[in-house]
DNA sequence: TTCTGGCACTCCAGGCAGTGGAGTGCTAAA
DNA sequence: TTTAGCACTCCACTGCCTGGAGTGCCAGAA
């Protein structure tokens, strides 16, 4: 990351201008626009030499000679880190977006899936939201279900209110009331334990019964499964509104970033990256590892679960998209996630 | 529906060689390919009379007076119905559909998605499943979770090991013990009911208790409340595959396509109609009661999960499409489907 | 009656040149 | 330091041309 000079008074406000203008229209700036629009007092003649040092300097480039310019990444950069305003959610946005949350389900995935829907609605971009991550899941009950004599359903509620579940065969038939009676035995047990601490325990747990032993072996196992899975999955919604863009007329571009979203995991590891300190972090083009992005923006934050755990959630775009109102929503969305999944939390 | 009269065999032939040559390569034929390719014996003449006819009787058309021949709807239905040959899946895909089930989850939501991923996957197209239709839930297992002395978590285990999960905040405090006991005899009471029975029961199944009371009103609401919901939810995957096509070169008419799968509703609609008795159902093009999709077809079909409960599994995508092929593919999808749903059932 | 070779015709895709306009850089004067 | 003026550049758009693919039709062959 190379150092910022701070630039000259005029030079920002042209700046500031011709990345406001830009993110909105998607056409490039010219000097006569921006005199008539944002600069009355000044000729479109100083406005072209001030133009031509930013080009000089990096912080806007021209598609081709004479056409208007547009931001480069630095010069987004240079926008998002000294002059944007975050332009605060209009009260009716902001009011539907908290109706929604407030009829929340009360279970992780839902409120997950219910904030990727939201925030692609009010950013008009592809929302991308992970699971929490940081901390192995805990177990909170779990139920033991008779399929068939020789078959079990086991079910586990996380944290979170999650529900997993699995089937297991069984060595040898076991009556429904013996599987109650053994699920109510472990949950005086096992409550708040991670799956390492059941493989821990094991020998503890259950040394005396065989399907005992082998069912919480089993869920060892699932519950790691389960959180080594959580790690690479990426939400999303909002792929529609890439079609409004301009910039996504070329289909192969389209595609690239399709496949990033249904791959996943390419994904995953950039959202990992995201410093829980932060506040809103802002990822500009060819500032992404992944030479698939770098014509996308990045937009996240983090939400919290509890005290431990907490997940990413953000915006994917065009490198052109109106930062200042993205990230606030992003931020709106982000503290709504968190205030729901902090009710959920016990 | 008009009728079809058969076409003379040659004819028949010709349309035959228009359709396979058409959907694979995805240029209009001409007279020249047809009898260099298909029909040696013949002159490029003669088929240039033959199409003559064809365009004459609907069956295909001129994209414009200099460009070769393309099937009409009307010209891929006849083809479907009378022409088709289905191509059973190589045995790699064959191999690999199965082994993809093989691992399949014990849950019907994970099944349903797995068979999206493989239909999308072997297709080359928009894989489309609903839920189990035409039945209700029933009630395999209760569970009461206590968050907080004065919130219950309402575990159900519905067929298909499908769970649901339900917050209550109870009017005054109970004991997780004392949910135990309200669970097993829940349990023992409902298995097998369906929302509306738990409603007509509600008095025999709790007249002294308020909470229990309380608890099994809220129950029969939610799983009422589920299939509703359940009616309308479309699962799709495989977007990424139209990217290839020529067809979706056009952004609008993507961005058509995916504003419908992203909606919902309307293909719901479609899908619901599909027959039961029927093998593999086809639309195509304008026979689609939706003008969206007068572009598209569908290849549709029922899987079964028990003796009452079916849903409807299929593929959609440009008229152009290899029938022969998809077809067989979505029979042998819905077949596995079938397979690992009745595994489940019990 | 059916098929076929021949031929004139149609239409599209792609290349090429011309044009108007938007925007620029530079220079000289205010 | 700012600005008016001007020559210049480049793109987007249009029209034109051309080669080629494919056609329909007709007259003669089978």
């Amino acid at each position: 990351m190379e150092e910022q000079i701070p630039l000259a008074s005029r030079k920002e406000q042209i700046l500031r201008a011709v990345v406001s203008d830009y993110t909105v229209t998607g056409i490039p700036v010219g000097s006569q626009l921006l005199a008539a629009k944002y600069f009355v007092a000044l000729s479109s003649a100083t406005i072209r030499n001030e133009l031509a040092d930013l080009v000089g300097t990096g912080y806007l480039q021209q598609p081709h000679t004479s056409a208007g310019r547009i931001p480069t990444d630095r010069g987004y950069r240079y926008f998002v880190d000294f002059l944007m305003d975050q332009e605060a959610p209009p009260p009716n946005i902001r009011r539907a977006a908290k109706q929604e949350f407030e009829r929340a389900p009360h279970h992780l995935e839902g409120i997950l899936e219910l904030s990727a829907m939201v925030l692609a609605q009010i950013t008009e971009n592809v929302s991308l939201v992970t699971a929490p991550q940081a901390n192995e899941s805990r177990i909170k009950h779990i139920d033991l279900v008779s399929l068939d004599p020789q078959s079990v359903l086991v079910i586990l509620v996380l944290e979170g209110n999650l529900l997993r579940q699995e089937v297991l065969p069984l060595p040898r038939p076991v009556s429904q009331d013996d599987l109650s009676r053994m699920a109510s035995l472990l949950n005086q047990e096992v409550r708040g334990a991670t799956g390492d601490d059941l493989r821990a325990r094991l020998d503890r747990l259950a040394p005396q019964e065989l399907e005992q032993r082998y069912i919480v072996e089993r869920i060892a196992e699932s519950i790691r499964r389960y959180d080594s899975q959580r790690q690479t999955a990426v939400l999303h919604d909002g792929v529609r509104n890439l079609f409004r863009q301009p910039e996504f007329l070329d289909v192969s571009r389209l595609e690239e970033l399709l496949e990033l979203l249904e791959e996943g995991a390419q994904l995953s590891a950039a959202l990992q990256q995201v410093a829980f300190e932060k506040d809103v972090e802002v990822i500009i083009g060819r500032e992404n590892p992944s030479t698939e992005l770098r014509e996308c923006s990045l937009v996240l934050t983090t939400y919290r679960m509890s005290e431990r755990a907490r997940g990413t959630i953000g915006v994917i775009g065009s490198t052109r998209m109106r930062y200042g109102q993205v990230v606030a929503r992003v931020r709106l969305v982000s503290q709504l996630t968190s205030e729901a999944l902090e009710r959920l939390a016990s």
